[in-house]
DNA sequence: AATGAATGAGTATTCATTCAT
DNA sequence: TATGAATGAATACTCATTCAT
């Protein structure tokens, strides 16, 4: 009840260590992957001790939900933000190249923790209100500059372009990704102007 | 002293076993996914006893890894084999349509290993060398139609669009995913003819 | 919902438990042999669950280690109380006899233990300084009656006659033990005095 | 029935495989211990099938037991040949100088393979008629320079000095060995001339 | 309110031995 | 006679969660 002198010194009110204890969850799901993700781990990298992360979430589903909430929000974030300073149709080529080729502010580390987030979807339709939501505040940015359909598309090269550079052996270039998110932004051929 | 039927289970002799525990790791990752492929689980769905399979494979890992390799192999045959009968540019549209809206043999129980073998990829560089032939072969089958660069970027954009076929909340029509495709294959804009 | 006795386990609060598993883990060696000494028959032995081995001991390995250190050390300070009240050369030959003999402190079990000890730092040079300190005791004793290499002779020769009395089908008596310690006790010919 | 063309090359007849089979077992022995004798590491060291084992030796317990007699055996002949071209006294010193360092023909190798049967016999008594009359042969042949009770001091002394120079960190030396070694050898003081 | 000790269900893996061929 | 495939019991270890303090 006391606090006992020559007791190890006791971590004093941290009211964020909520929060805190969350963002250790994403570091630990980036570096280690969902499955490898336990609460040791990530009790470590917050340096809290292990019963608090039970005492503020009650399973470890629970926080693995909350960190992937945070994190579909940051990127949804980032990607409007990326794209609040585009005026035409070819700065978007431009900025949607940026966004493939990293330099949009979402490195490896986030598109680590994206794929995790997508895998635990396909598992959980409860994950999929997160990761629906993302799209739709993706796909709402680039309506504002092409149409509904193209977004879509653009949108789904966007995901098919990160992913194929992360996976292949041989990645696409700058200038091709360009040439690709170009002939994607294009408006559609006016019927009957031939192919 | 006598052999009392059904008291013993039976040692069968099943030269075929090594590959049928391949396909049942598959069937569990499929439906259960990698962190929860565990032995006694691919046990109990190829109906063999545990020790069976490390017997056959000296890890786990070594087991999925066969398993992925297997299931490369199988999509990208599938895919060969979607556009053997494909002649001109259109007949590509359809079938990149087809594909994203799983009438060409691959269903959600392919896609769902696929996306575990690609999460898998990330964090082991040896599965980058299955996903890379795998993309390389779905390549080269499109630049039979079109040129290098629409062949990647129709191949990510089929990626992007199953991806987000099966994570959103709104999904894409086929309708749209036609004129999406459309729009991809298109020929390049040839140079200063305008937007 | 009210507490049923006997109905579940009782959680213990269980300050000494780590202290009390290496006593279990030296009972369980002496008996069973370091191959032999398991993760379950340690819990057995100490009346604790299965997990709380590795909860205070992160490897078998470890607390093998711990148990053989405590081990070592008790085995010093025995040897070190028994020659407590020797005073004279003469005293030394009855000690040491008793010692081989098993009238000092160190009964079968203990024996047993040093030998597995024996066997495992053969294989693992990290405890080999648990018994290099051990032996540098026992000859530190010996030296406060004896030169150093009489010292070390007796030592060894104390080793080698109780694992000969252990493993030979014909043990040496009591008073050819003495005999034999007696002459190694002896100093040294002074040169020149012939054999 | 019949050699099919093209099968594997079945090795032909040959009648000293359970022989080699022992030596393989000495040989992991040595390396590995008791405990991680397997019979998939003997196999592998004699170059014979998995079955071959449990084919030639009934249980891995038969198999050791083989092993370790043979090699008592073995040991107990180079013990008696070391001493065969010995005459006085003071040849038999250095001869069991050389034996206590090595150069009598027993390596660390023999060694190791010596102590795992002293622990394996302190758990089978079985084993120790092994070790009995290996012991019996070294006292005998020592019993040709010295006498009975001598023979007993001198071989137990070797036995402990061989065990302390490979478990103390710091090991004895050549001449001290000799020295101790010496004394050990003496005959008896004549009762009545003082210690 | 907060925590570290505690635990049982589960994991991958090893291996002596059996047995159909 | 000889063997490699087969298997079940056992092993060390992990970990989400519980709970006494």
């Amino acid at each position: 009840m006391t606090a006992t002198p020559g007791a190890r010194p006791v971590r004093r009110y941290d009211p964020q260590r909520a929060d805190r204890i969350v963002d250790a969850a994403l570091d630990v799901i980036a570096e280690h992957g969902v499955p490898n993700t336990t609460h040791r781990l990530i009790a470590a990298a917050a340096d809290v001790p292990l019963g608090s992360l039970t005492y503020h979430f009650t399973t470890l589903e629970e926080l693995r939900a909350r960190a992937f909430t945070r994190h579909a929000e940051r990127m949804a974030a980032a990607y409007e933000a990326h794209f609040r300073t585009v005026r035409s149709a070819d700065d978007v080529v431009e900025a949607v190249t940026d966004l493939v080729h990293g330099d949009a502010g979402a490195d490896p580390h986030d598109w680590a923790i994206a794929y995790e987030l997508y895998l635990a979807a396909l598992r959980d339709p409860a994950l999929r209100t997160v990761t629906g939501s993302w799209m739709r505040r993706s796909r709402r940015v680039l309506e504002r500059f092409v149409d509904p359909t193209t977004a879509r598309g653009v949108d789904a090269l966007v995901e098919g372009l990160v992913m194929h550079k992360i996976l292949s052996t041989d990645p696409v270039s700058r200038e091709q990704t360009r040439e690709i998110v170009a002939r994607a932004v294009r408006p559609a051929t006016p019927p009957g102007t031939g192919v």
